[in-house]
DNA sequence: CTTTTTAGTTAAGCAAACTTAACTATATGC
DNA sequence: GCATATAGTTAAGTTTGCTTAACTAAAAAG
């Protein structure tokens, strides 16, 4: 097997089982809390990119501005998030998550993690350093990939 | 900065970035298809643990077995899916992907796949060989931990 | 200063996912 | 063999996500 097959063939392998189980585990998590996909989506989103506003949800979800906005008002009525009016533009709104808010998603995100530790706990101390070492190289190239 | 906590925070930065991007990239590429997520969903997991029957559906998705039996019922008509009945226990049916359906998840994969690839193409020989080793270690113990 | 965009909200209505309840058909336990 | 449990379907009704359309308010353009 060349060099390039049998990077292509572990990066799916790995990719397939991955996001399996973590789209599993998210979906239970959400289900738990009472929220709906679409709902907690917007919290994982305020989480990763940090405060938004309502035009920034309805581009990345792909919905209108009606929708986004509805959507946002049940997690602040939830009290997950902060609705603010944009210093600035006074048109825009800020959302933020709010503590509530940020504690849910830690608390789903320790979850998905358990399950990392539990799978990588029998590893021996150089398998966890290689592990680290790819991982590091791999959101290193994300984040530059990303901007 | 001890082994353990390195190890903690790599994982946790990895999966931060990488959920958040597939969880994206698979919810836009669904609603590309016509298909809802929990529609899109079912797919995934017949491709991913094979064919089953409508129970373990409708307990993996923690939902009634009438909703499960519905949303398979619309993929049945639209061709992913094919619904057999089950030769051994003539009560249950057995669910297949369909070459349509197979097609289907693969494309997904696939777009997903490249994403990885972009991400990783400007890493050297070396780093490639690292980031191999390390996922091929995270797959294996992924399998041994899911039995 | 007026016109036009832009950001967001609200209301009405449709479509999809989901539930419960009633049902059919097959398998299992006694 | 009969009662009971199991696998799945169908129908009716609720909830939620979503859309379009009409709206308010603020910013930008002229």
């Amino acid at each position: 097997m060349t060099n390039s097959s049998q990077f292509t063939k572990s990066l799916r392998a790995w990719m397939d089982v991955f996001m399996h189980r973590s789209m599993h585990g998210w979906n239970h998590f959400a289900k738990s809390t009472g929220l709906s996909m679409p709902q907690f989506s917007i919290l994982m989103q305020l989480h990763h990119k940090g405060p938004c506003g309502m035009s920034e949800v309805s581009d990345r979800f792909d919905i209108t501005a009606a929708a986004a906005s509805q959507l946002v008002e049940k997690l602040v009525q939830a009290g997950y998030l902060e609705r603010t009016e944009d210093p600035i533009d006074r048109r825009a709104k800020l959302l933020t998550l709010s503590v509530r808010g940020e504690v849910l998603i830690q608390q789903g995100t320790e979850e998905r993690y358990r399950w990392m530790n539990d799978l990588t706990s029998k590893l021996n101390a150089e398998e966890r350093a290689k592990v680290v070492e790819a991982l590091n190289i791999l959101t290193n190239a994300a984040q530059k990939h990303e901007k």
